[in-house]
DNA sequence: AATAAAGCTCGGGATTGATG
DNA sequence: CATCAATCCCGAGCTTTATT
């Protein structure tokens, strides 16, 4: 329950009664809603935030929550994303008009259009936009099919341009999405309000999203290099493949033991932005063997949520949103993920990305690759909570492609191999699964052996 | 005008080990 | 033992916008 917080001061919301008044005020009959109405707004909502990851556009006080409950956009983005929906299939539908009617002429108090820098006489007036529709299905049965459509087209002004209001990393975002051939398709958020409220029921149909299939939202945008150099413990430099050599950021600040002979071959995921330092990102790294090796410690967590949601791991089958982060009450540490099972038994699931090469066999790879202090600790506590009748995983991520199993480095870090066998004795559920990489996604893969 | 609810910005925490 | 490196993520606090 954590996971849904009131808002500091606010007073209790009141649920909208949104479909009938809006739709009364707007002046769209029910009947005009074509097949794929109604759409239920709590599910939509969640379907946005599913396979998007996406910022959540003007919709997360449908995002389910009970009467009362508030919450700030980053807590809801993750607790969307948490929702167990696949969208299946998709289809077009018929175009049709969206009334707009927004500006200073209704609001003339407003003051905030100019000092945006937009015109000041704004006024949407309507525009015909063709529509698709998605079919999804809640993989594990337990939610009723959606219906959800959308519109491609930009919101546009009386002039009938573009608005500008339509957010360029949106812009960006839709381009990205609408040409790749996998994406089912993409709904054309804008952050305005003024454009797309949530209470404008009548224009549900244009709301926001972007449904991709499975893996989708663990792309890979990746650009072949050379590591050259790794160095205080966050940069590395990378010999692009025209010759130019480029910092990156190394978003592993392990010891990556093993992939550190160089140079070795590389990938790199450029990703320019004001807000980074450094543009380009170290993701792939060549193994000794000619595998790849996941060394961004900053996307095992979401591979695996994601696998978990498409119920790839039977022994995962979450019953409740997935909450990232989140440590039993009064401790200060935090797992990776927690969600209530079937049961309702709460679950911890603590995940380690497993790239080092095995000083014993050929094909394995082992766990830890420096002495790791935090991890036992996680591990003694997970095995805590499993003695307190919580379930506890330890869950490996095989993160290279040219390995089969995973084991113990017991010679790295004896204590910690300890703490294993402490824990799997407590209780605690110790899982190994292969990450798949492909080139363009990354992807949970299957289960794999634990050598001991 | 009052209120609900959205978006935005900012800053802190977390990540790891080398270095002074 | 504090500091530093780059990024991501989140929440707090604030602003903006729509609705009644």
């Amino acid at each position: 329950m954590g996971a849904l917080q009131c808002r500091r001061g606010r007073t209790p919301l009141r649920r909208p009664r949104l479909l009938a008044a809006s739709r009364r005020r707007v002046g769209v009959q029910p009947s005009a809603e074509p097949a794929h109405a109604p759409i239920h707004q709590s599910l939509v909502s969640r379907l946005v935030g599913v396979r998007t990851g996406a910022p959540l556009y003007g919709l997360s006080h449908r995002a389910g929550l009970s009467h009362g409950q508030s919450l700030g956009s980053a807590s809801l983005r993750s607790h969307l994303r948490s929702q167990p929906f696949v969208c299946t299939t998709l289809r077009a539908a018929e175009p049709r008009t969206h009334h707009l009617s927004v500006g200073p002429e209704r609001y003339p108090h407003r003051a905030s259009r100019e000092s945006r820098g937009l015109p000041a006489g704004h006024r949407q007036q309507h525009h015909d936009a063709p529509c698709q529709v998605a079919e999804c299905e809640d993989p594990r049965g337990r939610n009723p099919p959606l219906h959800a459509s959308w519109s491609d087209a930009a919101p546009r002004d009386a002039g009938g341009h573009e608005s500008s209001e339509l957010p360029h990393r949106l812009e960006a975002r839709l381009r990205g999405h609408w040409s790749d051939p996998r994406c089912l398709g993409a709904l054309p958020a804008t952050r305005a309000p003024a454009v797309l409220h949530p209470r404008r029921v009548d224009l549900l149909h244009r709301h926001a999203a972007v449904l991709v299939p499975p893996g989708l939202t663990l792309n890979l945008k990746l650009e072949p290099g050379r590591l050259l150099r790794r160095y205080k413990r966050f940069l590395a430099d990378v010999e692009l493949a025209d010759g130019r050599v480029v910092q990156a950021h190394c978003p592993n600040t392990g010891s990556m033991k093993t992939l550190l002979d160089l140079p070795r071959r590389a990938w790199v995921e450029h990703r320019p932005s004001p807000q980074r330092k450094l543009h380009w990102t170290l993701v792939l790294l060549e193994t000794a063997r000619g595998g790849w090796a996941l060394v961004d410690t900053s996307r095992p967590n979401a591979v695996v949520q994601e696998g978990v949601l498409r119920g790839v791991v039977p022994q995962l089958v979450p019953a409740s949103p997935i909450v990232r982060e989140r440590g039993p009450e009064g401790v200060k540490k935090r797992f990776d993920l927690f969600f209530a099972d079937e049961s309702g038994r709460r679950v911890w699931v603590e995940i380690k990305n497993v790239t080092m090469d095995s000083s014993l066999r050929k094909g394995r790879s082992d766990f830890p690759d420096s002495v790791t202090q935090r991890g036992r600790e996680h591990l003694e506590l997970l095995t805590q909570l499993a003695r307190a009748g919580d379930r506890a995983v330890q869950f490996f991520l095989l993160s290279r492609t040219d390995c089969d199993a995973v084991g113990l480095a017991r010679d790295i870090d004896p204590a910690y191999a300890a703490a294993l066998e402490d824990a799997q004795a407590g209780g605690v559920e110790v899982l190994a699964h292969r990450l798949v990489i492909d080139p363009r996604r990354l992807l949970l893969g299957e289960a794999v052996p634990i050598e001991h």
